[in-house]
DNA sequence: CCGGCTCTGTAACCCTGTTACAGACACCTC
DNA sequence: GAGGTGTCTGTAACAGGGTTACAGAGCCGG
């Protein structure tokens, strides 16, 4: 901890901070109490909470891994992968957010890109589908971290429950009951990615 | 401007700040200022800014309307219903994502819900890959809002240029190049959209 | 007239990020 | 060694967020 100050060490215990207690509690004064030290020389280190930020969000562009894609069909290891770097990411919560206000997820999904790619050429696509398969894979999955990253510090997730069914509907019950309560994220980030590779893929 | 103070007249004033200068401008001294009264009155009225975040996403609720699907087919007409919510959704910038955060995305979405839920039942689903199909179509639209919504106000959308393709990888040069500049989210969206309802709807 | 309720204003508190300014220390030169 | 110059740190403050303790106005019923 008594380490001597540097710009390293001023990111080191930002993402300390991060990690225990998320991206919320990293204020310049926290950090400079968990240093021991004034606030000024956290300002002539590093300069500014934008380039901790920024630092924050090139440490998790280099930890992220994308585990090779699993599965015998193209399809299978399309949805492999984008599992993969949604479990990258989900460890990294609120960072990723922080990462696409800079436009900066580009950078974190370069090697799932590549990846889906080959994937999606071998599935057949080629040219500006295939491209465009590709970036609406990426899409989607940083839709769905998005989307869990905002939600992670709300107080209460209570699921105002709406209107109920009209009788008249043609929807079996089944359906109606399900679709009353709130369903779980995860299994729906499942069900719409394997849908949406099907949809990319058929020709 | 110069009407007696009431819940209501505060919440005007927020939706109007909200409106011409963007949610991350209301602030309760801005608010106070545009209605030429002291904090406190503010507070007495509304209480606090989540109520006023509340009313406003009450608002937001009560404003959204989704035109009648259109279409032939059921795929034609979901993807016409989602493209219905996005649109709508997109005028209230910020607050869509001020909403997911409170867990009313869901009394949002209510009749759009209602809307794809038929449509879905009409392509020949029923019980419970129903109700997934329903909430994985939303759920898409959600994660295409938020993350939409987070970038609204950031300063600089630059690109970040990555590492160029190797040689080597078997895709050819349409593809390696599109794949290579900043892809227009709308048209991705739409992509993704029927794509996802395809395969959603595939047996 | 007086108490109580409704509503408003002043001024503060605590939290952000950020900076002007004054020092302490080292190193280099004369 | 004296003096300067650059590096680094601390004190204290500024501007701007949300929020509130407190003191009043004004009104209305007793």
């Amino acid at each position: 901890m008594g380490d001597r100050m540097t710009r390293d060490v001023v990111i080191d215990a930002a993402v300390a901070i991060v990690e225990s207690e998320g991206l919320e509690a990293l204020s310049m004064r926290a950090l400079c109490e968990k240093l021991d030290v004034a606030v000024t020389s956290i300002y002539w280190h590093v300069g500014n909470k934008e380039a901790i930020l920024d630092a924050l969000v090139d440490r998790m562009s280099s930890s992220i891994v994308t585990s090779k894609p699993r599965g015998r069909t193209p399809e299978q290891r399309i949805v492999s992968t984008a599992k993969s770097i949604l479990s990258a990411l989900e460890s990294h919560g609120g960072l990723v957010g922080a990462a696409h206000q800079r436009g900066r997820l580009a950078v974190v999904f370069a090697p799932a890109r590549r990846q889906l790619a080959i994937e999606f050429a071998a599935a057949g696509l080629s040219g500006v589908r295939l491209a465009e398969a590709t970036n609406a894979t990426l899409h989607y999955v940083a839709g769905h971290c998005i989307t869990m990253g905002v939600i992670s510090r709300s107080p209460d997730q209570s699921h105002t429950s709406v209107d109920l069914w009209p009788e008249g509907a043609p929807i079996d019950r089944v359906a109606a009951r399900r679709l009353q309560d709130e369903p779980d994220s995860n299994r729906l980030f499942e069900v719409g990615l394997v849908a949406l590779t099907k949809g990319l893929i058929a020709r």
